[in-house]
Formats: structure tokens, sequence, C-alpha cells
DNA sequence: CACGTCACGGTTGAT
DNA sequence: ACATCAACCGTGACG
């Protein structure tokens, strides 16, 4: 079972060996990068190892997505998406079928040989899993197309709630109603609503105390929240453990997660002097006309806002699943 | 010193 | 219900 609390790395960093960084962190990391701050003070700042800096950013530059890559699962070996086609067609014409009834027309028909044939209990679960609430809803099959199936309709809010709950702070940046002090462009209301970039939010409005009681407040927001990963499947493990992992983070041993440990000593040092946290200071000054002026930087085309945050909707899936797909391949990492 | 790479021990989830 | 296995994870160390 997954620790409740985390492991120490050796830059005193928490982290949950096995499991992906909390969004939060994956997003100051690209963030960082962009301001151009060095990987090697990113590593230090956030007390990320450095490799794991080198290949987020990596990633990004690549696909344009902060997100691990879908963990888990496998793909379909043999219950390909055309050989449940034909068993639903064979389920809607014969609704009384055996599983091996099915199974000897699959090779009857041709759409399998006896080398990729479903076993019977896989037809068995292929009816029980797919072809059982297909009748009603039709998603498997436009789903199913690639391995890893962005359901359209749920894209944006599979998506974007990702960016809204990755981390404490950013969900008490999202409980403020409106942001008091950001003179917020109209067109960049969308945003902050869905991606409220938990330390600019904070840095600006200048909320440091609560960021401990906010780990309290943002587990039960996850809690609450109810998008699809709480009752459905999964889409592709993106959905569902982004968020439930970082709820592990939140509760690291010593009440010093590392993404709170971060903002909190981030914040601790709102003008830090010089010398000392410089990239701090950069970061934080750098916070408010990033967002304000840049519009997470509309422009480019390959940053943040377009591929995570604006989301014109398909975009983000592929990015998403470019690690499992398109990265198949290519080792980007072995 | 900075950083790309990879073995390692780990988790996950579809089959 | 359970085991398998291939995907992914971040760390730590090497070069």
């Amino acid at each position: 079972m997954e620790p409740a609390f985390g492991e120490v790395n050796q830059l005193g960093g928490v982290f949950v060996n096995g499991r992906p960084l909390p969004n939060a962190i994956r997003l100051r990391i690209v963030e960082l990068a962009q301001l151009g701050i060095r990987p090697c003070d990113i590593s230090r700042q956030l007390r990320v190892s450095h490799g794991c800096v080198s290949k987020i950013l990596a990633r990004y530059n690549e696909t344009g997505s902060i997100l691990p890559g879908a963990i888990g699962g496998s793909k379909p070996r043999v219950t390909t998406p055309t050989v449940v086609k034909h068993i639903r067609g064979y389920k809607q014409r014969d609704p009384g079928i055996f599983a091996w009834e099915i199974r000897d027309r699959l090779l009857a028909d041709g759409v399998c040989d006896k080398y990729n044939v479903p076993s019977v209990s896989s037809i068995s679960r292929i009816l029980r899993n797919k072809i059982g609430n297909l009748s009603q809803q039709n998603q498997y099959e436009s789903s199913k197309h690639s391995p890893h199936p962005p359901p359209p309709p749920q894209s944006a809010l599979s998506y974007n709630p990702l960016y809204s709950y990755p981390s404490p702070i950013t969900a008490a940046g999202a409980k403020m109603p409106t942001s008091p002090v950001l003179p917020t462009l109209p067109g960049h209301m969308g945003i902050h609503r869905t991606w409220p970039s938990s330390h600019s939010v904070t840095d600006i409005l200048g909320i440091r105390a609560i960021v401990e009681q906010q780990v309290e407040e943002w587990n039960n927001s996850i809690n609450r929240s109810n998008f699809q990963s709480s009752n459905q499947p999964t889409v592709n493990g993106l959905d569902k453990s982004p968020l439930e992992q970082e709820v592990k983070y939140t509760q690291a041993p010593n009440g010093l997660p590392a993404a709170s440990s971060f903002v909190a000593a981030s914040t601790m040092a709102p003008y830090p002097p010089p010398t000392q946290v410089s990239p701090y200071m950069t970061y934080s000054a750098a916070a408010s006309s990033y967002m304000a002026s840049h519009g997470w930087q509309h422009a480019g085309g390959s940053t943040l806002s377009a591929h995570s945050c604006d989301l014109p909707t398909p975009l983000p899936f592929k990015s998403i699943q470019a690690t499992r797909e398109g990265h198949k391949g290519k080792q980007l990492y072995k």
C-alpha cells in the first residue's frame, strides 16, 4: 500500500516513492524554468532531485505538458476496438449468446485468428464491463480508438481540476471568490479560474499563515470534489491519481510537505536579501507581471497557458497522452 | 559545478 | 478475486 507519508530525499524534499510529484511542484518547476532559473537552482529550491527536474523539463519541452505519464494498466492485447465492436454486434443480435459462441464467431468471421482471439473470460469481461452499459451510452467506441482515450466531454473537466487542485495553496486561491488584488483582465479570468497558479496568487495576495491550515482545507476540497474521478473508472489513469497522490503529499511527515515547505520558504522572505535566495525574489517579483502582462505567454503557443491552461480542448490531451503514446518508442526515460 | 542518463525500488491498473 | 506485467514514478549516482 502506498505510504501515507513520503520519504525525504537528499535535498530535504518530500516524495513518495513510485508516485509522481504533485502537479503543483511540477508546475513550479516549469514556471521557474521559464523565468530563466537554472535547473540546478530549481532543484535546490523545490528540493527535487535534479534528475527529476531535468526529466520534467525535458518532457515539458517535448510535449508541452507538465503532467506525469499514465501509470499502470496495459494496452488491450486482444480486445481491440474492432473486436469489441464485433462482440457488441453479436450480443445485440443475440442477447443470449454465450461467450464461447462469441469466440467461435470471432474466429469464423475472421475478426480474429486463433492467436489473437480473446479468451472466453476476456469476452465475458467485455460483455460485463463494456457491452453491458454500452447499450445505453455509446462511449466505448469513441473512447477506445486510442489506447488512452480522452472522452471529449470530460477532457476539459478532467484536465482543469488537475490544475485547480494541485496544491493546498491553490485550493486556497480557488477559495478566494475573486482576486481582490489582482487586476485581472477579462481575457485572463479563465486562466485564473482554471489555473490559479498557487504561488502567484498566494504571493501576490500575501497569504502566508494559512498555508498550513490550507492543507486541511485542500484535502477537504478534494474529498468534496466529485469530478469524474470519484465515480468513474478513470479515463487513463491521469484523472485520479494526480489528485490522490497529492493528498498524500500534503500529509508529509513533520507536517512539512514539499509543496508547502517551498511556499513557506519562499513566503517567509517576501523580499529576501538579494544575496541569499535571489531566485525566490526573482520568482515572486516576476510572478505578478508574469500573470498580468504575459497572460501566461499566450503568443508562444508552446507555453503553459497554451497547452495546459487555456486548453482549447483537444490539445492538452494530446499532451497528456504523449507520454505513453508518443514516447513509447522514444526513450525519454529508458 | 551543471546536467543528461539510467539502475533501482517502488506504484498502478488493464488484462 | 487474484496474479501478472508493462507502463510509469523520483531518487541517487555516475560520467
